[in-house]
DNA sequence: CCCCTGACATCAA
DNA sequence: TTTGATGCCAGGG
């Protein structure tokens, strides 16, 4: 893929991300480097992680089943954003453990 | 144009 | 295993 750097390649990109962020299955987990390599898009992860921080909080996209290459959440274990994720992810029956989610990553058939 | 920041990754020590 | 330095890319000042 040729990487440019104008406003229309740049949203090109999001879609891609958002199209592989929702790929994720139910109960599953993945890393953003995972998801940037995934979409197309090696050494993005920190793009990915822009990305999701301003949807809207209704958004359908599985953004929670996101986590780091350590395997745990990336935000502060006493923030607010930290509990939403946690909740949804036990909702999924993934445990999640002093920051730690109980799977390991990459874990669903492509 | 330079510098800093961020929901990151990787590697050396 | 943990930590600090580097590399990464887009945005904002």
């Amino acid at each position: 893929m040729v990487l440019q750097k104008n406003a229309r390649d740049i949203e090109f990109k999001k879609q891609q991300i958002w199209t592989v962020v929702s790929a994720i299955p139910y109960g599953c987990v993945a890393s953003y480097g995972q998801i940037a390599t995934m979409a197309g898009l090696p050494n993005y992860a920190r793009f990915v992680g822009s990305c999701l921080k301003n949807l809207p909080k209704d958004t359908l996209l599985p953004w929670h089943r996101i986590i780091n290459s350590q395997g745990k959440i990336s935000f502060p274990l006493d923030s607010a954003r930290f509990f939403r994720q946690k909740e949804l992810l036990e909702k999924e029956h993934v445990l999640v453990s002093n920051g730690r989610v109980s799977l390991k990553k990459y874990q669903w058939n492509v």
